[in-house]
DNA sequence: GCACGCATATTTTTT
DNA sequence: ATATGCGTGC
């Protein structure tokens, strides 16, 4: 199949009119730096594309796939892309369908999970599944460890399922199964692991599952057992590129060797500076060692350095960050941009003073015309998000919180999906143990754990076991529990099978199993919140249906499984808050890196050498995804599991160019970041710089003075407090806690009009605790009852 | 068997 | 501070 190709020379046109290939040559030529273009056209045998942040790589992948099908002829189908996430994905399938066209349709462009699912769909039989199997996420898996070790005997304070299945990724990771010769032996503990590593691979086989790392593992397996099947996909995969490939671990890498076979023709594009999944098992040698490990053959590299994202300052102060890493390809990224502002750097008090901060940039950015679709706040972990949710809500602005509480991982919703589950596959003990008790049925542990025995003498499902038990003579009240259960879940089969339609089987669970009337039953807040959640689901189901021709429970379940919460997109006009590990392969007009202190950025778990290379990489990534402005921040004292923590400023901030940086602080001038000596003590000194808080909504005409001083003066006192006194105002028609003895004698609060800043005005019903953080319950005319905390209210 | 209440760990990043 | 797990009482 090497000579499949013959490339470099476009298809000749039969006639004077030009052809799509020569169309689509003038139009890179024209648009394309040489590098871009060399990267384009070569197309035989292994190339590695060193792609710096900005430097066009998307365009550049998308393009060849365009080159591939209208100039060198491959089929769209003979081309196989992958990528990390369905979002990066998404976005390339999009670029490359506005130069394909409807064509671009038959390219496989996807993730390595989304790609080793459907390899495993086609040959379940040879991995031992049948085609109905499941994939189990991380919280499946451990419930299944959890069942496996109690088996097992192991002691869960010994090794907590959590613990068990790091072990198993970091081995399969590197492509060792159970049983494998070179799993760690040398401590007790190493063996346990062993253990319950073979006893949960078996434990997956009979519930007919994979986890996420099969998905990798068991297509390699797949391929290395049945040669005549990886033979039939290296032949119709004619072309093999990968994105963001300095994040794939063995197990990937290895995967894609396999599938370029002997053609090579293989095209991996990466950033080394940008790899960030060590603990994932992602291995930065992949990429720095690529162009060594086709013996014998030359590998091409091409370096794409311009970068057309941002401005000079931006890229000076990236480049000089990253200068300081050890382990890394050669490279220096270059722009023709103008330098553009000053990169500012503020100091706050507390993380609630630097939300204010971030708040008031941004105001002022919008004022500029800046749409907030093009502003994001990076941080380093999801809970930092939370004083930046406060202000945003507080300002009415709109925001996407991106991960963080993810929507497919709620109780409620993973029950219903439980239950479709294990219609689909009733071996899938986890979903079922999931559903058991939800609603009660009158099954309890004492029940369950005879069925359980009953199906590991047998050897069978727990599904399977129940129809054995309700044989036996055991118990009738459980017994007839239990085949109530057995029935509910074969009438859904049932209509699964009459109806192959997902939707169908969805609302079939939701009325058949009682499942609906449980919670609607249920009156409390949280109550209706979960019945919120169900009918989001429902109504997901139904645009998932209004969008695929597939509308089977296998291809949703399969959908489902590889969903994350990356994936929603942003959707109209508002700010996007995430993770610096979210952000990347993303731009923005504007940046703000937020929460640079030492423990948090770089994190206290990443004091080793390479994890701190890691952690600067990490930076470096926040930094360039900016294309106009990047803000920098830090706090002098932060929240953290309750407790206020003092840091020093990141070690980042100081390796970065200073030339290009702006200091300024809470409290006016600018100081220096580097020791605490850079840290004065607020509480005496009279701010000269106050955060503009005539902008925060309701707080027009408020003292000077109060609130602000006094909440930078007790700053340990955490970011709620001065979030509550910086919006409160200081006179009159405010929700006076202290005054109003909301604890004690609150009933003066109900019945009273309060405003919020989203849901406007409406009615209090009900007030749980005091202070501050009370819980009020608020009727909108509008939105109907939503409970508040107490300090985003106002009094009329 | 189930609901409620208290105690505990949890926070790095994700397919 | 919050979510989850475990124990106790109905």
């Amino acid at each position: 199949m090497d000579d499949f190709f013959d490339i470099g020379e476009p298809i000749r046109p039969l006639a004077s009119m030009a052809s799509p290939a020569e169309v689509l040559r003038k139009d890179l030529e024209r648009t394309m730096n040489p590098e871009q273009l060399n990267a384009v056209l070569n197309n035989q045998g292994p190339l590695l594309v060193l792609a710096g942040a900005g430097s066009g790589k998307t365009r550049v992948i998308t393009h060849k796939i365009a080159w591939l099908v209208e100039a060198v002829g491959l089929m769209p189908w003979q081309i196989l892309a992958v990528t990390f996430t369905n979002k990066a994905a998404a976005e390339m399938r999009e670029r490359t369908e506005k130069l394909l066209g409807e064509r671009a349709k038959d390219t496989w462009i996807g993730t390595f999970h989304s790609t080793g699912l459907r390899l495993l769909r086609r040959h379940a039989e040879l991995v031992g599944r049948t085609r109905d199997f499941v994939v189990y996420d991380q919280d499946d898996r451990e419930r299944l460890l959890g069942k496996v070790m109690k088996e097992l005997n192991v002691d869960k304070e010994y090794l907590s399922p959590k613990k068990a299945s790091y072990y198993i990724d970091d081995q399969a990771h590197l492509l060792r199964g159970p049983g494998h010769p070179e799993l760690p032996m040398e401590l007790p503990i190493d063996k346990t692991c062993a253990k319950v590593y073979a006893a949960y691979e078996d434990a997956k086989t009979r519930a007919n599952a994979f986890d996420f790392s099969d998905l990798i593992v068991k297509t390699v397996q797949l391929f290395e057992k049945h040669p005549p099947v990886l033979s039939e996909w290296q032949y119709k995969w004619r072309y093999v590129m990968v994105d963001e490939f300095q994040d794939t671990d063995r197990a990937q890498s290895h995967l894609l060797r396999l599938l370029a076979g002997d053609a090579a023709n293989l095209c991996v594009v990466g950033d080394d500076d940008q790899s960030s999944y060590r603990w994932r098992g992602a291995d930065v040698r992949n990429i720095l060692d690529f162009p060594d490990t086709f013996p014998g053959r030359e590998v091409a590299v091409v370096r794409l350095e311009r970068n057309y994202r941002s401005m000079g300052n931006i890229l000076k102060a990236a480049s000089s960050l990253i200068r300081r890493n050890t382990a890394r390809h050669d490279k220096s990224l270059w722009t023709e941009k103008p330098a553009g502002e000053l990169i500012r750097v503020f100091a706050a008090e507390t993380e609630g003073g630097e939300a204010r901060w971030v708040l008031k940039q941004l105001l002022d950015r919008r004022r500029a015309g800046t749409p907030l679709n093009e502003v994001a706040v990076f941080y380093r972990t999801h809970s930092q998000s939370r004083v930046f949710e406060d202000v945003l809500r507080m300002e009415a602005l709109p925001y996407i919180v991106v991960g963080g509480l993810k929507f497919y991982e709620r109780k409620e919703v993973k029950d219903v999906l439980a239950y479709l589950r294990l219609v689909h596959n009733p071996a899938d003990d986890v979903a079922l143990l999931r559903v058991i008790d939800s609603p009660p049925r009158g099954i309890g542990d004492k029940t369950l754990e005879r069925v359980a025995e009953l199906g590991s003498a047998t050897g069978t499902s727990l599904f399977e076991a129940m129809e054995l038990f309700a044989q036996s003579r055991e118990g009738s009240r459980s017994r007839a529990a239990i085949e109530r259960f057995r029935g509910q879940v074969q009438g859904l089969r049932v209509v699964a099978e009459r109806n192959a339609d997902a939707l169908a089987v969805a609302r079939a669970v939701l009325e058949d199993t009682g499942f609906a009337d449980w919670i609607k039953k249920d009156t409390t807040l949280e109550g209706q919140g979960r019945r919120e959640n169900v009918d989001e689901l429902m109504l997901s189901i139904e645009e998932w249906r209004a969008r695929n021709s597939d509308r089977s429970l296998t291809a949703f379940i399969d959908h489902v499984s590889l969903l994350t919460s990356l994936d929603q997109d942003a959707r109209g006009q508002a700010v996007t808050l995430m993770t610096v590990h979210a952000a990347k392969g993303l731009e923005f007009d504007t940046v703000f890196v937020t929460g640079l202190e030492e423990e948090v950025f770089p994190h206290f778990n990443s004091k080793e050498e390479a994890a701190l290379e890691e952690e600067r990489r990490l930076a470096y990534v926040a930094i360039t995804r900016g294309k106009e402005r990047v803000y920098l921040s830090y706090a002098r004292s932060r929240q953290r599991f309750g407790r206020t923590d003092v840091n020093m400023p990141s070690r980042f901030l100081g390796e970065i160019d200073p030339t290009v940086l702006k200091p300024e602080s809470e409290f006016g001038g600018s100081r220096a970041f580097s020791g605490s000596a850079g840290w004065t003590h607020g509480a005496t000194s009279r701010p000269s710089v106050r955060p503009d808080l005539s902008t925060l909504q309701g707080l027009a005409g408020r003292s000077t003075g109060g609130g602000w001083a006094a909440s930078a003066s007790k700053a340990s006192s955490g970011s709620s407090a001065s979030s509550a006194s910086a919006s409160r105002p200081s006179h009159g028609r405010s929700l006076d806690y202290a005054d109003s003895q909301v604890g004690g004698g609150g009933g003066e609060l109900v019945g009273r009009q309060v405003v919020h800043p989203r849901f406007g005005r409406g009615k209090v019903l009900k007030v749980e605790g005091n202070g501050e953080d009370a819980r009020v319950t608020v009727k909108f005319p509008m939105v109907g009852e939503k409970t508040i905390i107490a300090r985003f209210l106002q009094a009329v």
